[in-house]
DNA sequence: GTATTGGTTCGGAAACCACCGAACCAATTA
DNA sequence: TAATTGGTTCGGTGGTTTCCGAACCAATAC
């Protein structure tokens, strides 16, 4: 990473890793993304991303497409010029929240369907523990809630700016 | 899985499934520690288990002791018998909030920066999307208080019966 | 036509992981 | 003493992932 602040190519690789693994894309993915919400410039090119992550045309081409494919990032291209630009999609936010919405329902589903399980067929254990069962299916249901309204309110200002 | 319903054999390894994802569990792992949840039995020996999963005694020994080491399960022992007895802790449920809170925590403070970075490298692109940054920090505050108070609320339960 | 540019596709190398079986060890039983 | 039981450790194997370089392709430039 030439020409990189030492704080930014810090944080690249900070943030990247928490791509990776919240939205399991791999590492370079990760680090190209975590590149670009980190910048200012509004489209980078195959070139730059080449140059800025050091790694392999193969390598770029394959991870760019795919977060493509996944709409982290999307492309555009300028008249008489054959380069693609490559930016992050406005909505990236609420991507990553309707992520995180499908995999609270998912488990909230799974906690109920456990909670029956044990009712049904071991009741003394689930008597004893029905307390925490409970507390812990409110907990994710309190979890989707504060999710779906801040999906809204992005969806709100999205509205109010067009610019989500 | 011989001797077991069709049912808790498929929600053994649903829930398994969560358990390998949300906590980067070996499958083998999260196998086990499903079928300890949808169990009544005080206590699985190791035979009990290797039968149970169909798997060999090596993998057995190995992730039982990843899932104690990980605090997912402790044994006990009977006087006058060589085995080893697992159950699942009773604390699983605080356990899995207490790292959902850390992992919170981490990504509050990593948006922290992000936003901070932003704020003071790439101004333009900070203010266009200042609102989405900040109704994200706040959902991400909302969800670790929710989670607090959850901790809270158990540890209470717990104080009150003695037995999370 | 040929050369260059921008990018994709393919085959393989290196690293990693989960799992297994065999050998092993330590405690008990005979 | 030898045999059994309960469990651990080690070496290796099959499968997967990530990345690379080389070959390739399509569009433009010369």
């Amino acid at each position: 990473m030439q020409n990189i602040s030492e704080e930014k190519c810090k944080l690249v690789e900070e943030l990247g890793l928490n791509f990776e693994e919240k939205h399991n894309l791999p590492p370079l993915a990760g680090r190209i993304y975590a590149f670009m919400i980190l910048s200012n410039v509004e489209g980078h090119s195959f070139e730059d991303i080449i140059e800025i992550t050091c790694a392999s045309k193969s390598s770029v081409s394959t991870n760019l497409n795919l977060l493509v494919q996944l709409k982290f990032i999307e492309y555009f291209t300028k008249t008489g010029d054959r380069k693609r630009y490559f930016r992050t999609t406005k909505n990236y936010l609420r991507i990553t929240l309707e992520e995180y919405l499908e995999s609270i329902e998912k488990e909230l589903n799974l906690v109920k369907k456990v909670n029956s399980f044990n009712k049904e067929h071991n009741p003394e254990k689930f008597k004893k523990n029905k307390n925490l069962g409970i507390i812990f299916q409110d907990y994710l249901t309190s979890q989707k809630e504060n999710l779906e309204t801040t999906i809204q309110k992005m969806i709100a200002f999205k509205n109010e700016f067009d610019q989500l």
